[in-house]
DNA sequence: AAGCCAATGTTAATAATTTAACAATAATCA
DNA sequence: TGATTATTGTTAAATTATTAACATTGGCTT
């Protein structure tokens, strides 16, 4: 499978996310436009990416929902489950934590790391939560390699450099501080600032007073 | 000011958030190159950014850090300052909060909203916390412009339609749930799944064992 | 069963975004 | 001071992403 576009990987992942929703409703079958709308995009958007990723219908009665969910899943996930853990049991960790635990068949929240004695060897949000003087020994021991980091922006940068050492090769980065990481690690970023900024200024610059 | 591309907003916040931190460090000029590296992207583009907004240097020992984040409150921030509130103050919402808070000059986190009796009419992370059945008062005397829903999915529909009714201008979504908003509301949305989907799919594509 | 319709997959066109190229010019230093 | 260098602002090119156009085809209607 040729590489996808970043923008593409990350639709998919929401037309996963809707159509796991679909099935809730009991919805069996979805029309591109209908799955387009949902997410505020376009159907053509929509046939495009299932397009590069080779899927087809076949049927003019909308997408099995079903069958298009195994697809994506394909496509994005990896074969065999990878291990992920939250760095850092605060309120964001554990919001990520209960949110994202048990979501994904592939990819497994198996731990969380913390210095507070207090969240140390408890299950906080669904996830038992080690020391992070155990991290070295637990990220072998799980074969973690993603990490989520929602540690004090002090923090981040010595911990990073850690635990890429110690194997971590995805980081999704919470903190405030720009991570640097060794090229063969991804990183990702996110800032919730600049999401209450952009709406902010589209506020402003619509004029809606 | 022509209206800006949304990335170009984006990345705005985002040089003004490294530009603090520069501050912090009492560096007060920045080379281009260096803001980029910051953030992981290339001199050009942020040059080319701040040609959009019109900032010129003039100078050749980098920008003023104190004229350049200036001059980006000029671009992104409303003239008086704009009030923003959270709803549902669980998890998400103490983080989003206690990050929040106080942080801008020009976006005031002004109130919370939930309706756990155990919550309301507290202070928590900075924030008050109000019944969730005061909010249409609330949003009008306290003037509340942008919302960011941090509530269970299951009240995200109801919550924005009323809000919305309501006066709320600006919705930044955490739930799980894509909101449809009638023109005139800006709506952001945002799903870490993605972001950890996204880490997983090129860990995996880069082959990294 | 024929013909229409609605929805799809795909190629081509357009638009947005990023990167490259380069001229202009303060700062540095011989 | 004058040559050199480093850094900037800006135009042009390349790349990437989105949208439009359209031919195709299964389903539905009569
Ligand atoms: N990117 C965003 O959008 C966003 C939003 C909110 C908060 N944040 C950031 O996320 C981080 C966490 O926010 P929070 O509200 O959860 O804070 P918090 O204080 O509730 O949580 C921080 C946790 O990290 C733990 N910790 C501290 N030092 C540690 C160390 N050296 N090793 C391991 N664990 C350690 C603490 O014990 C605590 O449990 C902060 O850096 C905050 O600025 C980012
Ligand atoms: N988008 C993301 O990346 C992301 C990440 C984590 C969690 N989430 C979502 O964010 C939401 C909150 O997560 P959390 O961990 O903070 O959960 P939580 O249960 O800790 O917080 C929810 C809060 O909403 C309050 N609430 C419930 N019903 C309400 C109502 N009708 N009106 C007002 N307040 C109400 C609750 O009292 C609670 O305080 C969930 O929907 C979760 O799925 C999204």
């Amino acid at each position: 499978m040729m590489k996808l576009p970043g923008k593409t990987v990350e639709r998919l992942s929401e037309y996963r996310r809707t159509l796991l929703e679909c099935l809730n409703e009991k919805r069996n079958f979805i029309f591109s436009h209908d799955l387009a709308a949902r997410l505020h995009i376009t159907a053509v958007q929509v046939r495009r990416d299932l397009m590069l990723i080779g899927y087809s219908s076949v049927l003019r009665k909308g997408y099995d929902v079903r069958e298009l969910i195994d697809t994506i899943g394909k496509i994005i996930d990896s074969e065999e489950s990878m291990n992920v853990a939250v760095i850092g049991i605060g309120n964001l960790g554990r919001a990520v934590a209960g949110y994202f635990k048990g979501k994904r068949s592939k990819l497994n929240l198996v731990a969380s790391f913390d210095n507070d004695p207090q969240k140390v060897n408890r299950v906080i949000s669904g996830v038992k939560c080690y020391p992070y003087t155990d991290i070295e020994r637990m990220i072998k021991e799980l074969d973690i390699r993603i990490a989520i980091l929602t540690v004090p922006p002090d923090f981040a940068r010595e911990i990073t450099e850690e635990t890429v050492r110690f194997g971590i090769k995805g980081i999704l980065n919470f903190t405030t501080i720009p991570l640097n990481v060794p090229s063969g690690v991804y990183l990702e970023e996110y800032d919730m600032i600049t999401s209450i900024e952009k709406v902010a200024y589209f506020v402003k610059e619509n004029k809606i007073y």
